[in-house]
DNA sequence: GATGAATGAGTGTTCATTCAT
DNA sequence: AATGAATGAACACTCATTCAT
């Protein structure tokens, strides 16, 4: 689910719309936020002009980005927790299940200083993140409840664990950055357990592993 | 310790040297590697040209942090071996005991693919590098020896963790950021140990704690 | 006749190219072409981001200058050998009769070593200048065969010579210049002709009259 | 014979200037007066301070070349007029004979305008150049005089095209550069000549011959 | 006097944003 | 509404010249 801009466009404007978010998500992802505006609307497929039509500076670009993640997100949260009937289950899949959430919780470290402040003034984005956060919670408090979720952590200590988790996938291959990824989610989740989970997946991974 | 650059300079160029490196670690770690020549050359206190002179472009600079960076965390890592009686102790002081040790763990995610990539060719790096990692190895492995370290885990694994906390605190006022890294040092910890630990640091974190 | 870019542009950018390198081509004939780039803007009356889109660099745009330099000296050439029943006189209108001709025997010595290189590196540079070549070749030919050009000289010493005679006009106010080429040159044509010329045109030149 | 500095200078000091002076002639004849005064000192194989005590600054330096290679033309003109019993060969001495000779006639037109006016307004090098082409005015009516250079020209006229021959030399490898020379100064000698001369020494060149 | 380090103005080039087509 | 050309401010880097050692 996507949050909509705040007038309707004709149909064509609006695909146009889509495709730039679209090619923004995966430029943002490869090569971060500071590519040339000129590379995204290449990558898009439409002209600068267009580009600028559309989102009138590179911050309100970011902002739609991290509004259509966020609103992403949030409704995977709660097709979890409508799906899941274990609360431990519901969360892992809310924190890690796809690439669209992955992204969600990695964008607010991709930014230079003055652009996390604008994101984090935006009224949209803070409605859509409170409601993220309060489903979120519901889940950490319903694991707390069920015993599986260790009782002295927080909501804020789960989803700062994920977003670092992720962060991580960052610079490795995506083969590699799966399988560190599988690892270290095991281990925090470990940490976080009320009881000790089983053997970590595949093998301890050497220094190798994690540089090329 | 630090690496010395190859050639002996005079006293006042060495010092000129040392400011400059001091105020790009320092920038760096603020605003990350990117920011504008003349602004590091001003933190410094001298001049662009004398900015040039010792470096001669970005990435040259770029390089001398990061062999700075790792020199230290080396030295301390080496430091903490000897000092600390237990495995355990030794290897998280290696990896969090002070601001040098939590830059050059975050060096590798701060810069583009394309420095990123010449960062990872040179041969003083690799070499210092090199030494570091295996100084880590050793304690990885006297850890799980002792038996507090749980032994399906590798050096790659630990690594990969600390260096994901540590840049857990950018973003955040350095308060906050300490206070954060302290739970969720704790909970990785919990999940890296053979038994659990005792009760973790302060009380559950919520989201506003995380995000201002 | 000028070189033509290799893709069709906009009516308005078609202008500002022609602007951009007509001004270049005057600039580099006063000044050499080294001048700083935002003067060559200037004086073609367009921002430096438009010089810069339409060549991404300063050799470029010497390469464009020398293509259209070229090219222009080689419809003349035509021009002169369909015109004049005389291929001595075809042969010198094609090698002193206009500014682009005298800007183009010039160019060779006007670059810096590396410069030098990567214009004769230009395919297209070297096709145009291939076929005058060969359009020159011609003339210096079938002036030997009507018995005017001596018989014992190619077309390099008659290229060259020419080429040196119109570098004698930098440096010297255009009057000046235009006198001194005038003499040289009838001195020089006695040195090729089969038979001596008539007397020189106006009187001997001291050294004041090449000096200021 | 080398214009001689205001002032008495120590022994060292003195052939520091001419190791600077020569290093500059040495680079200018190479690359052009305009590269990097650094590299200039490192050639001379001194610091940028010791060329800067001894020129301030580059016009200068540039100065002391001109005057130095002035110079030594005026002594050599001298000696051809002693040694030559025909001033025919005296001229053709004076302006072709020896390396410095011919770095002396092309110098004037090495410069840019601005530095090209100072080296004009210099008193020295007035002074040299007055001497200098008196003594060429001198060899230039005798050769009149004995019948073998044309009563049209003047000294202007000779020495402008010794001028340029030899600057056709520049851009080309030396011994290209030498049969260029020695072909178009038979031509241009056989237009000044009361008589016409013997067969061009070697062959017709070619385009090739003088392109690359 | 010699040296080479420091300075900062000058230039090439990029890229966010605006605007004519 | 879409396009892509034009603009110029911003930044990387060079080099003439000055000055501390």
């Amino acid at each position: 689910m996507t949050a909509l801009p705040p007038v309707r466009l004709r149909a064509d404007a609006r695909r146009n719309r889509d495709k730039i978010v679209a090619a923004a998500v995966h430029a943002f992802t490869e090569d971060g936020p500071y590519l040339p505006m000129e590379e995204i609307a290449r990558l898009a497929g439409v002209g600068v002009g267009t580009l600028y039509r559309h989102f009138p500076d590179r911050d309100a670009l970011i902002m739609a980005v991290v509004q259509d993640s966020l609103g992403t997100m949030l409704a995977r949260a709660r097709a979890a927790a409508v799906d899941e009937p274990c609360a431990w289950d519901a969360l892992i899949r809310s924190m890690s299940g796809s690439p669209e959430i992955r992204l969600a919780l990695r964008l607010p470290n991709l930014f230079q200083p003055a652009t996390t402040e604008v994101i984090r003034a935006d009224p949209e984005i803070r409605r859509i993140r409170g409601e993220l956060m309060a489903q979120i919670d519901t889940l950490v408090q319903a694991a707390q409840q069920e015993g599986t979720l260790r009782a002295d952590v927080g909501t804020g200590d789960v989803v700062h664990l994920f977003s670092l988790l992720l962060q991580g996938m960052q610079k490795m291959p995506r083969e590699v950055g799966e399988a560190v990824y599988e690892r270290s989610c095991a281990i925090v989740l470990d940490g976080l357990r009320t009881r000790r989970g089983p053997l970590l997946p595949g093998g301890p991974l050497t220094l190798r592993d994690i540089t090329e």
